[in-house]
DNA sequence: ATAAGATACTTGATGCATCTTTTTTGATTT
DNA sequence: AAATCAAAAAAGATGCATCAAGTATCTTAT
C-alpha cells in the first residue's frame, strides 16, 4: 500500500496575511501606503472576505492602522516608539542568544553561517532583497536554535512594524548590516551566553543605526511641515 | 464556560474582541473549551461575520487555536510553553519596572497604592474575579508608568495566552499573590531600577507559582491518559 | 453483533449584497 | 486663486446565503 503524507489546506486569508506579512517585511510597503480591500482583493484574485481578515490581522499587529474608519494605511513610526522597540529586542533577543549559546549544536552552528555566507553573496552583488531576508532569517534563527517560539513569534510582529522603515542606507550599508553577526556566531561555539548577548545587542544598536536615522529625518521632515 | 450580555455598537468585532479578551484573562475559559463562531453570534446578537473577525484575530494572537479546521479551542499550555512566556515576561516587565522606577512621578506612585490597598480588600473579602483583575491591572500599569506601549501590547497578549490557566490555588493563595506588589512600589519610591527589577520578578517567579503548578499537574493528567 | 458505507447534520470559509459613513470631486462663491 | 459646500463615488462594516469538509448517526450486509 502506497503511503502519502497528511497534507494540510491552508486558508485563503492565511495565504494573503502570509504574503502580505513577506511584502511589510521586505520593505516592500512605504510609511502612509494607503491600502484599499477591494484592490487587494482584486489582485490576490479572491473576493474582499479573506483580505479584510487579513487585513484585520495585520491591524491586530498593529502592522497597519486604521487611520479613520475607512482609510487603512502603513503607520508612521515615532522615534519614541522605535527606541522602544529596539529596546525590546535587546532584551528578547539577548535571551535568544544566551539560550541558543548554552544549547546551539554544531548543525545550528553550521546554518547560521551558510546564512552569514549567503549573505556576504547577496551583499556583494547587490541583491538587495535578499539581503533583508538573509539578515532577518539569521536573527529569526536565534531564538528557532534555542527553542523558543513564542519569542520568535513576538520578533516577527516586531519586524513586520519595523519592515517599512528599514532604509536604503541599512541596505546599502553594505557588510555593516551583517558585521556584527561574526561575533554572535564565535560566541555560540565557545558556548558563551554573555558575548552571544552582547553581539547580538552590538548589532541591534549599531547595525540599525540608518533605520533610526531615517527615521529621525522623517520626523524632522513632518515637523517643518507643521 | 463564559456568558456573554448582548451588546450595542461601536464597532463591533472591536467590541467582540474585548469581550472574550476580558473573559480570556479573568479565566472565565477553561483549557479544552470549544468556541462556535454561530452560538457566540447568537449570544453577542450580532451576525457571524463580526465573531468571526474576533476569533480570527484572537487565533492570530494564539490565545485560541483551530484544532482542527473547524474546530475553535482554547489551547493547553505546555509546561515548556509556560517557562518560556515567564522567561519573556521576566525580561520584559523587568525592563518596564526598570524605567518606571526612574521616571515614577507621585501620582503614579499613588495609582499603584490605590490599586495595591484596592487588591487587598478584594482578596479579603474573597472577591475573586476583582482579585485577579487588581493583579493583572497592577502588572499593566508599569509598562504603562514607563511609557512603553508596545511593551505593553507584548504583555497583554502574553496574558491572553495565560488567563486560562490561572489555577484556584494562585486565587485562594490570597496575599501571596501580591505580596511582592510591596517591594516593587517600595522600589519606585527610591527610584532605584534594580530593587524595582528584582521585586517584580520574585513576584512572576514566586507569586505566579501556583499556575506553574496547576499546569505541570495537567501534563501529569495528560501523561496517563496516554 | 460488528463494521463498512450511506445519510444527515454541523461548522467554518467564501462570496456577495447592502448599509452607513467617509472621501473625493467639482461647481460655486468670495 | 482659495475656500466652501453639496452631490457623487468609494470604502469598510455587517449580515446572510451557500459551499465544502468534517462529525455523528443510521443502515445494512456479513
Amino acid at each position: 500500500m502506497a503511503e502519502f503524507t497528511t497534507l494540510e489546506h491552508e486558508n485563503l486569508n492565511s495565504v494573503v496575511y502570509g504574503a502580505l506579512c513577506d511584502a511589510l517585511m521586505q520593505g516592500r510597503f512605504q510609511p502612509g501606503d494607503r491600502l484599499k480591500i477591494r484592490a487587494l482583493a482584486e489582485q490576490f484574485g479572491t473576493s474582499v472576505t479573506p483580505i479584510r481578515d487579513a487585513i484585520l490581522r495585520l491591524a491586530n499587529d498593529e502592522a497597519i492602522t486604521f487611520r479613520s474608519p475607512r482609510d487603512i494605511r502603513i503607520p508612521e513610526m515615532s522615534e519614541t516608539r522605535y527606541r522602544e522597540i529596539r529596546a525590546i529586542r535587546i532584551r528578547l533577543e539577548g535571551l535568544a542568544a544566551e539560550t541558543a549559546a548554552q544549547v546551539a549544536t554544531s548543525a545550528d552552528i553550521q546554518a547560521l553561517e551558510d546564512i552569514l555566507r549567503e549573505n556576504e553573496r547577496a551583499i556583494e552583488v547587490g541583491d538587495r532583497l535578499k539581503g533583508t531576508q538573509l539578515n532577518q532569517a539569521f536573527h529569526f534563527m536565534l531564538p528557532q536554535i534555542a527553542a523558543l517560539p513564542v519569542l520568535n513569534t513576538i520578533l516577527r510582529r516586531l519586524w513586520l512594524q519595523m519592515g517599512p522603515h528599514i532604509s536604503d542606507a541599512y541596505i546599502e550599508g553594505g557588510r555593516a548590516m551583517i558585521d556584527h553577526h561574526y561575533p554572535v556566531i564565535e560566541a555560540l561555539k565557545r558556548h558563551d551566553p554573555a558575548a552571544a548577548s552582547m553581539a547580538i545587542v552590538d548589532d541591534i544598536l549599531l547595525g540599525g543605526k540608518p533605520i533610526l536615522e531615517r527615521i529621525e529625518r522623517g520626523q524632522e521632515r513632518e515637523a517643518r511641515r507643521a
